[in-house]
DNA sequence: TGACTCGTATTTGTTGGACAATTAAGTTCC
DNA sequence: GGAACTTAATTGTCCAACAAATACGAGTCA
């Protein structure tokens, strides 16, 4: 990857949008304002900074767009908090020319995130996880289509995940999920998932319960191996072979 | 996709805006159009989505605040992927106070990337990353206050995560910077800095160099508990401990 | 008094037009 | 052929107008 140039990285110089946009958030900042509590109007704002309404509204866009405001007519711009949901939107883009890297780290990061984190499993998994667990993962014998049987599979690893109680994680988990449902299906039948997965998973619940550090990390990572493997084997980029 | 529990989630009509949105996002797909790739003009797009060009505009600053294009005066839109910056931006708006979970949550992150991570640590430094890291280091010791020492703080520890070559383990890191830097400057001095954490980073290195694995997770972890540890004892949320 | 209806004023949503700023592309000149 | 200049196309910002939604208050009636 040429990335290499990008410490000279052009310095743009900044719009009065993103002027705007930075003074809004110094002021939301210097109000105190939190979740809830209400911003001033379109018609304010301009004469607060300066600006036209056209540029104040481009500049509430982008706040709508990161989540962090909520504007319904009339009412004008209350503050929230929905940035994980608009981060999820963010990715409904198809720009994808997703890289085989790309995947490779997110499939790393999950070795990463659901092997090595076998000490905080371990330590706080209690008996209703590992109900869940096998409730969860017994619905992927009855999945009706790819797409079912594969969110059923992201499910169950998230819900493996969510034992950590780390909401950071789980947030960061999410984050990668269209990509990772990419992983889970590329390659695999229905069929696949109500033999292979499932035992595979099985596996990973019985460590769990037994308590077994290393059968845990063996059978997990094993798994997630298993479901890579198929992109050594066909191309998930036909279109960008080049 | 159904949207599956959307369905009661309160109906709120789409503005043109989001349909515009929407329709670029069809664009985008139809076309196959991937990064690199040229945007119509915003007088195309007037024309195609059969918009007003304000309109156009507030839909194409969305897609600039998601990070999925960039646009050029003359130029046009170009497609791109910052999508993690953006989302590290949107993390910049301080709309709630950063609740006790959240940095205990945070905390937890990092010592699972960290400190779990050894083995591809292990397996992937280099006698230039080991270098980079030493010199890294070296300026905490001439750091202009806090800030400063708390950036050279965080420098360290992005650089070390930098050896695992994992774009999405990197991009997760710099999200969190916001909340890492208020952890790394809670209870400390620029004397802190100069003293402890300067050595804790050395005798990180050291483990590193000696390719010891369980005197580097030792280390780490020690690190990391050390600069938690005042968490206990200060109360870094002055205004909120009701 | 309390509840309901309705009109009004306020605020956001959308449109169209104008001009400034930027710069890729063509043009001229040497 | 190359450098300097001109032009035209495109985005950036501003202004003004009207549409759509709705909080608020006045008025009405029981």
């Amino acid at each position: 990857m040429p990335a290499s140039t990008s410490d000279i990285e052009e310095i743009e110089p900044r719009s009065v949008v993103d002027d705007v946009v930075a003074q809004m958030r110094d002021l939301i900042s210097e109000r105190g304002l939190t979740v809830g509590d209400q911003l001033p109007t379109e018609k304010e704002l301009c004469e607060i900074f300066g600006a036209s309404r056209n540029t104040v509204r481009e500049a509430m866009r982008i706040l709508k767009a990161y989540g962090v405001v909520k504007v319904r007519q009339k009412i004008g711009a209350t503050i929230v908090d929905n940035r994980m949901s608009s981060a999820m939107e963010m990715f409904s883009f198809n720009v994808m020319d997703i890289s085989r890297k790309t995947f490779s780290d997110i499939q790393g990061f999950r070795c990463l995130l659901e092997v090595s984190s076998v000490e905080e499993v371990l330590e706080n998994i209690t008996e209703k996880d590992i109900e869940d667990l096998r409730a969860i993962n017994s619905k992927l014998l009855t999945a009706s289509g790819i797409e079912n049987a594969a969110e059923q599979d992201f499910l169950f690893h998230t819900r493996l995940i969510g034992v950590l109680r780390n909401k950071a994680i789980l947030d960061v988990y999410g984050l990668m999920k269209p990509v990772i449902l990419k992983i889970i299906q590329n390659g695999k039948t229905r069929r696949t998932f109500e033999t292979d997965t499932y035992h595979e998973h099985e596996a990973v619940i019985d460590a769990i319960e037994a308590r077994d550090r290393i059968a845990y990390q063996y059978r997990m990572k094993t798994h997630l191996e298993a479901g890579y493997a198929h992109f050594n084997e066909t191309d998930p980029f036909p279109e960008t072979s080049k």
